[in-house]
DNA sequence: CTCCTATGATTGACACGTCAACCACAGGGG
DNA sequence: CCCCTGTGGTTGACGTGTCAATCATAGGAG
C-alpha cells in the first residue's frame, strides 16, 4: 500500500477528457434538439414525465425531487419557470401546511404528449444508433460501475 | 428498410437515462470539489490548462475557443469573468486590429498550479478507480463511437 | 402546553451557457 | 478609392444550477 495513490496516466486521462466531453456534447445535442422542437428543455421534459406518470398527475414537491433527483432548491425555482409559462400550477397540502403540490397543467400535459415522439427519436439516432449492441450493454455497465462508485464515496 | 426507423426499447431507454444521469452526476462531483478545493470551475480549469500549454502562454482568441471546444460567445463571457478574478488578461492583436490576444495573468499560473494535482486525483477516484481496466476501455470506444456519430450527423 | 429541533420549501445572489444582435475591421471586387 | 461581404469578438437577455440564508410548520422532549 503506498501512500497516497498515483495520478492518472496519459492514456487513463485521455479516456477521462474523451468521455467528458463526448457526454457533454451528446446531452447538449439532445437538449437542442428538444428545444428547437418542442419548446421545451431536458428539465421540463424530466418534471412533466414524473407528472405524467403519477397518480392524479400530481406530486408532493419533495417526492417530485426524489424522482427527478434534483435538490430542493433547483426545482423550486425550476418550478417557478414552468408556473409562469402555465406548463404546472402549485398548491398547498391538505394536511401538512408546509408542504406544496405540484400539479399538471392541461398545457403542460399536452407539451408532454408532443414531445415524447421526437425525444425518444433524438436518443435513438444519437445515442441508441450510435453504438453496437455490445456497446450499448457496456455503457449500461459502465454507468452501474459509476453510479456505485460515487453513491459509496459520498 | 422500413420507412421511420422504431423509437429505442425499454431496456435501451433505461441504459441511456442511467447512463447520462450518471455522466451528469460525475461531471457535478468533478466539478464541485475542483471548486471546493481550488476555487476554480472546470471551465477556468480548462481555459488555464490550454494557456498554460501554449507558446508564451498566450493565445489568440479563437484559436483558444478551438481548443477548449467553445463557441466564441461562451469564451468571451467567461474570459470577462476570469479578466475579473485576475486570472487573464486581454490585449489587442498586433497585425489584426479585430483580433484580441488572451494572456495567462500571475494568479492564473498560480491558480492552475495549485489546482492540477488535487484535479488529477479527484478523476483518478472517481472515474479511473470505479472501472476495470476493460471498462475503462470500453468507455474510451463508447466514446470514440459517439463522437464520430456525432459529427457525422452534424 | 412550551420549547426545540428537524423538515419542506422558497428566495437572493451569483456563476454558467445559448442565442441573436451587434460592432469593427479585413480583404477583395468594381 | 469605395463599397461589400465575411470574420473576430463582444454584448444583452434570458434560462439554468449552486450555495447559503431564510421562513414556517411539524413533531417530539420536558
Amino acid at each position: 500500500m503506498p501512500g497516497p495513490r498515483r495520478l492518472p496516466s496519459r492514456s487513463e486521462l485521455d479516456v477521462w477528457r474523451d468521455f467528458i466531453e463526448t457526454t457533454e456534447v451528446l446531452r447538449t445535442q439532445i437538449g437542442g434538439r428538444l428545444q428547437h422542437d418542442t419548446g421545451l428543455s431536458t428539465g421540463d421534459y424530466s418534471v412533466l414525465l414524473a407528472l405524467s406518470e403519477a397518480p392524479d398527475r400530481r406530486l408532493r414537491s419533495s417526492e417530485l425531487a426524489a424522482g427527478v433527483g434534483w435538490e430542493r432548491s433547483r426545482l423550486s425555482h425550476h418550478l417557478a419557470r414552468m408556473e409562469r409559462r402555465d406548463l404546472i400550477t402549485r398548491e398547498g397540502h391538505a394536511t401538512d401546511s408546509r408542504g406544496a403540490v405540484v400539479v399538471l397543467a392541461p398545457a403542460g400535459a399536452a407539451a408532454f404528449q408532443a414531445a415524447t415522439v421526437p425525444h425518444l427519436r433524438a436518443v435513438r439516432e444519437l445515442f441508441v444508433d450510435a453504438l453496437t449492441p455490445a456497446q450499448l450493454a457496456a455503457a449500461g455497465e459502465i454507468a452501474t460501475a459509476l453510479r456505485r462508485h460515487l453513491d459509496s464515496s459520498a
